[in-house]
DNA sequence: GAGCACTGC
């Protein structure tokens, strides 16, 4: 392993980023802009207080004195409400409130509302022209999720019908003028329309408020690094033997990079000279369970410097204390889907400019920093500003789904920040279709369409509840609905615990599949388990994923009340009768049909060689090795997702169907012709 | 016999 010097082998940037100062003195030129423009685009550095500055000075200026709310969204809703409920001196749900999935904690003299943009775009589902708001702020929107953009989209939608609304857009510097040259585009035409014609450069404008960070060093190196995660163990020593106290954060792609780096850092810190203090590595990563990723936020002991090893869950949802030291690899993982083959595929990637901004940047929250780019400056220059929104690389099935329920029956002609790929529209449009959700004319289906669209689940698994009440199995389906949705996140292990995981899989097993496996779980926790964190711990499974579990099956059921759907939810019985075996086979071939009314495009057949071929026989699928049907005998199959990572795609969460349902359920999707699947 | 980055309704 060769030893980097760092005086040597990094050299400093160019640029250094200009000293930053608080929001409080932009207050007078902020309210003024908001007067003057119906639209602000705010520049503000992570730091400057924009999230709970803004609303405070909005309201105190009157834009809330006549009832209606100033509802900005942020991802973590609940941590900014409850500090601006604290600095204005009121109890959270008053006249500061949140609303976030699965918690309202708003009231009738709620002013101050800080929401999801998912959760705005689905209150539009039901008022339109989001009346209630005087003024909404779009925060952190140059992070382009899906349901930011599509906001974005009704907003300048709205906004011709609504002029008197006030939208504030924040966004870091890179983005704020593509946003700025967005609202302004066509505005011209429209008002002159209306006759009250205002130029667009008068319709939005840019605001530049300072954060309260401190400098950050950023050092490159001077040649290309072969293998980063070697690199980035090398530089951890070098900081911890010839630089001052503080933490380290080493941004990795992945849990097994990550655990890679542990190891080594682990080993080479036996050899360590006993002067320098000790190293306590540490992962972080989403499928970590609660108390495993609590450990990076506990002050190390002294004399030992914390070292952090994350993915990008770091970047911008994870904020840890005490990080002096960043050392930034220069990829990520990024989803991506093919519309052709609809495969999804997770690529290790160059991240871009923005995001290495971001990165440096958690090494100044506390005092000044170093960030370590383990790539030379050249590359950086080389790096793309952005990556690529996701709206134009995902499966576009429910947003087309959402945007037809606003009454956006034209999608190709809504106004996109970014438009996607035509490919990924007629895809989402040809899957909607044969769901059932659209008709010929690309119409949303009553009641079909428009409840699919309602519900919170992807429009496989929605169509698929919305048929469970025809094949008896809908509180079953309520369940399978609520696990899958977990994303793969049930079971956990620690080291050297797979085995014991493995096993403790086993004893959930239903011979039929995964779906099955799920409920299973599901139902031994709410009854045996008594919904208890012990069980939980005893079987390897995530509790904070079965609980998540327990709600979102509540909420799934809640909405199809709505519909005056309701489920029979009588326990099965546990008797020992010998037609027990019977009914609970019956029960399970009545939930394996139903999933085929649903998951029919995701169908495959079992190969000779183990492998799967789905209908087009293109791809050669292989069972997750998460899955029971991992090395079991099958021969057709549907599945919940499918995935490309490396080499391999793999299917996930699959269950075994007979052959004829599908014709059965899908007779339009499965014309004889095409059915057989090539060798 | 080998593995999923991250949000969110």
């Amino acid at each position: 392993m060769a030893d980097l010097d760092l005086d040597s082998s990094f050299i400093p940037a160019l640029h250094k980023p200009p000293s930053l100062l608080p929001i409080a003195k932009h207050r007078e030129s902020l309210l003024y802009v908001v007067e003057t423009f119906p639209i602000t685009i705010v520049i503000g550095q992570t730091g400057s207080g924009k999230s709970t500055q803004i609303p405070q000075f909005l309201e105190r200026a009157g834009w809330c004195s006549d009832g209606k709310i100033i509802g900005p969204r942020r991802v973590a809703a609940t941590t900014v409400a409850l500090r601006v409920a604290d600095e204005v001196g009121c109890e959270i749900g008053k006249e500061v409130g949140y609303s976030i999935r699965f918690e309202d904690v708003t009231s009738s003299s709620t002013r101050i509302k800080f929401l999801t943009d998912a959760l705005l775009i689905r209150e539009a589902l039901a008022d339109p022209l989001l009346s209630r708001y005087s003024v909404i702020m779009v925060d952190e929107a140059h992070e382009r999720s899906i349901s930011t953009d599509i906001l974005l989209g009704l907003l300048k939608k709205i906004r011709k019908k609504r002029p008197e609304l006030r939208i504030i857009v924040s966004s870091a510097t890179l983005q704020a003028e593509e946003f700025l040259n967005f609202f302004a585009k066509g505005a011209g035409q429209e008002s002159q329309e209306e006759g009250n014609g205002q130029p667009p450069r008068d319709i939005a404008t840019i605001v530049s408020l300072e954060g309260r960070t401190y400098p950050i060093d950023t050092l490159y190196l001077e040649s290309p690094a072969e293998d980063y995660v070697e690199k980035a163990v090398g530089t951890v020593f070098d900081i911890h033997t010839q630089e001052g106290e503080g933490d380290v954060l080493v941004f990795l792609t992945g849990r097994e990079e990550i655990d890679n780096a542990i190891q080594a850092v682990a080993e080479r810190a036996a050899g360590l000279d006993g002067r320098h203090g000790a190293l306590q590595p540490l992962p972080l990563y989403a499928g970590l369970s609660t108390e495993q990723q609590m450990y990076v936020f506990d002050k190390p002991p002294e004399g030992t410097r914390k070292v952090v090893f994350s993915t990008n869950i770091a970047e911008a949802s994870v904020t840890i204390d005490g990080i002096v030291h960043v050392i930034d690899c220069g990829f990520v993982k990024l989803r991506a889907y093919n519309p052709r083959t609809g495969i999804e595929t997770l690529t290790t990637t160059p991240i871009s400019k923005a995001s290495a901004s971001q990165r440096a940047g958690r090494a100044g929250r506390t005092k000044a920093g170093k960030c370590y780019r383990l790539y030379t400056e050249d590359a950086y220059q080389a790096l793309p500003e952005t990556n690529p929104p996701e709206i134009q690389r995902s499966n576009l099935a429910s947003t087309i789904l959402q945007l037809k329920a606003l009454g956006i029956d034209n999608v190709v002609r809504f106004d996109f920040l970014s438009a996607p790929p035509s490919e990924l529209m007629s895809k989402a449009l040809e899957l909607l279709y044969s769901l059932g959700a659209l008709d010929e004319y690309a119409k949303l289906t009553q009641p079909l369409g428009s409840r699919m669209a309602e519900l919170a689940v992807e429009p496989m698994m929605a169509k698929t509840l919305l048929s469970a009440p025809q094949f008896n199995c809908l509180s079953e389906m309520l369940t399978i609905a609520a696990m899958t949705s977990l994303g793969g996140n049930v079971w956990f292990h620690h080291d050297g615990e797979r085995g014991k995981m493995e096993s403790c899989r086993r004893k959930f097993a239903a011979e039929e599949g995964d779906h099955l496996t799920l409920l299973n779980v599901y139902q031994t926790f709410v009854t045996k388990g008594k919904k208890e964190a012990k069980f939980c711990h005893d079987h390897n499974l995530n509790y904070k994923s079965m609980t998540r579990a327990i709600s979102i099956r509540a909420q799934l059921k809640r909405y199809l009340e709505r519909f005056n759907i309701s489920a029979d939810e009588t326990p099965s019985s546990n008797s020992q009768q010998p037609s027990a075996a019977a009914d609970r086979s019956k029960k399970a071939e009545s939930i394996r049909r139903c999933l085929t009314s649903g998951y029919f495009a995701h169908a495959a057949r079992m190969q000779p060689d183990g492998t799967y071929r789905n209908v087009e026989g293109g791809t050669t699928l292989h069972a997750h090795p998460n899955s029971l049907m991992f090395n079991r005998k099958a021969d057709w199959v549907v599945f919940h997702e499918i995935m490309e990572t490396g080499e391999k795609t793999y299917i996930r969460d699959i269950t075994k169907i007979e052959k004829n349902w599908l014709v059965e359920y899908a007779p339009e999707y499965y014309k004889l012709s095409n059915f057989t699947p090539r060798a």
